[in-house]
RNA sequence: GAGCCUGUAGCUCAACGGUAGAGCACUUGACUGUGGAUCAAGGGGUUGUGGGUUCGAGACCCAUCAGGCUCCCCA
């Protein structure tokens, strides 16, 4: 007990119901996706770490991914995010490969962070992305994937939302304000804090960061401006396209989402829970027109978009809209009566699983109230037992556990017996 | 990196500074070839760890470890 060794801090057991979510979550996600065509892919779960390094900040790299050095002495990460392997494998097959790219991936990835609600070191992410198109109607598409998704696993508009912003827009908008290109990304980040700081506090922040008082004041008006969107050739568009695609009542402008990364170019939009306990966002995404050719590919518009199973996995528990765990693996138990006669009972899950039947065989002879009441626990519905009697008889004793009516069948009618039996549910 | 809270049976939790308990779960039996319900019995603990205060510590103090939550950050 002292010495128990416990799991790792931050990852995640997944016990047989909560890998139910998991995959319901996985189900929904591939559903959504190939719906639109999108292609499942995976890159490597460990990199190098400067894919990394080229990327992101130093910082970022040292302190937030799970960094070591193998036994050849090179340096690599577990993989933090998946975009750079995906640029990388895009950009080493772009003479080959069939632009737009729609590519989809669900896989694990870890960040070394404090764990808490929402967040945990070691997650699952769902990755979407359209690589080659720059079109509005192109960044409707994957808000749309996001939405179907949502819509799939129950969430209504009603306490979903997913609010979009365009970086082109702020940045006309900054113009205007007379604030230089390379304050922008410091104006950014303060929008990006809004939510989080106290108002007097982050006037001063503003300041702090070189705005003059009158920049401020006008920076406030902007972001409580919720039809600044029809300025935006760009974000109309997307909004008639949203209309078409017949999810716009999912999506709401919303000046003051930013994202914090560096790289997106033009629209952004996270997906957020309006009425739960977690303030958390459900997913991420935006248009990122610069990074192929950053890394070294071709330039290639892009746009994608990113969902974790953390945040939504908690949302769809509170919201009751997680699946019912069902902890009956198989329909049919055949029970195993003693030494002598278990090959019978071992002949007859064979032949039932040859049938097409799912079929658990109790794994050594036991007394059959034991054997019953393990059938009982795991909600199986037929009980099936050969002993003796039965073999004496030519027959099988079937057990209806859900009736409690047992009946005995000749031994070669019973997978039409049992087929009988599970059909009349 | 900072703060708050919590560590007692497999699980969820009690116990005024005074003999460590309950419910659930588990095992066995009532019921030796048939599950759920009921009843009875039983197994289970260095109270996270190490010090200290006290006649006496699960409780109070200090340290430490672990977990949860919040801030920070968020690809």
């Amino acid at each position: 007990m002292a010495s128990k060794i416990l799991p790792v801090k931050g990852t995640r057991e997944f016990y047989p119901e909560q890998m139910a979510l998991r995959n319901f979550i996985y189900e929904n996600a591939r559903a959504a996706s190939q719906a639109f065509g999108y292609q499942e892919w995976d890159g490597p779960f460990i990199e190098s770490l400067e894919l990394y390094a080229a990327k992101s900040g130093e910082e970022l790299v040292k302190k937030q991914a799970f960094t070591f050095t193998d036994r050849g002495g090179d340096l690599v990460t577990l993989r933090p995010e998946l975009t750079p392997s995906l640029a990388r494998m895009i950009a080493a097959r772009q003479g080959e490969l069939v632009f737009p790219l729609r590519w989809w991936s669900f896989g694990p990835f870890w960040r070394y962070e404090q764990p808490q609600k929402g967040r945990s070191r070691e997650f699952f992410q769902w990755n979407v992305d359209l690589i080659g198109a720059n079109s509005p109607e192109a960044d409707a598409e994957l808000i749309a994937v996001a939405v179907t998704f949502l819509r799939s696993v129950g969430l209504t508009p009603q306490r979903t939302r997913i609010l979009v912003n365009d970086r082109r827009l702020m940045n006309a908008q900054f113009e205007a304000l007379g604030i230089p290109p390379e304050q922008r990304m410091d104006v950014l980040t303060l929008i990006d804090r809004r939510s989080k700081m106290d108002p007097a506090k982050w006037e001063a922040y503003a300041l702090e960061i070189g705005l003059t008082p009158d920049q401020v004041k006008h920076l406030k008006e902007l972001l409580i401006d919720e039809s600044l969107w029809k300025t935006s050739p760009e974000l109309t568009r997307l909004f008639d396209a949203l209309e078409a695609l017949s999810v716009r009542d999912y999506v709401a402008f919303d000046p003051n989402i930013t994202r914090g990364l560096l790289y997106y170019t033009g629209t952004v939009f996270e997906g957020f829970d309006v009425s739960g306990s977690v303030q958390r966002a459900i997913l991420g995404g935006g248009r990122y027109d610069n990074l192929l050719a950053d890394v070294g590919g071709q330039p290639l518009p892009a746009c994608g978009f990113a969902m974790g199973d953390v945040v939504i996995g908690i949302i769809l528990q509170e919201a009751g809209l997680a699946p019912a765990f069902i902890p009956s693996p198989a329909p049919i138990l055949v029970t195993m009566f003693d030494d002598d006669h278990c090959l019978h009972t071992l002949r007859l899950s064979s032949e039932l699983r040859t049938a097409g039947l799912k079929v658990i065989t109790y794994p050594e002879p036991a007394r059959l109230p034991k054997q019953f009441k393990f059938a009982d626990r795991l909600k199986i519905q037929l009980a099936l037992t050969i002993g003796p009697d039965e073999i004496a008889q030519g027959v099988v004793a079937i057990k209806d556990l859900r009736s409690g009516e047992q009946t005995h069948v000749p031994r070669a009618e019973v997978v039409h017996a049992v087929r009988t039996l599970l059909n009349r549910s």
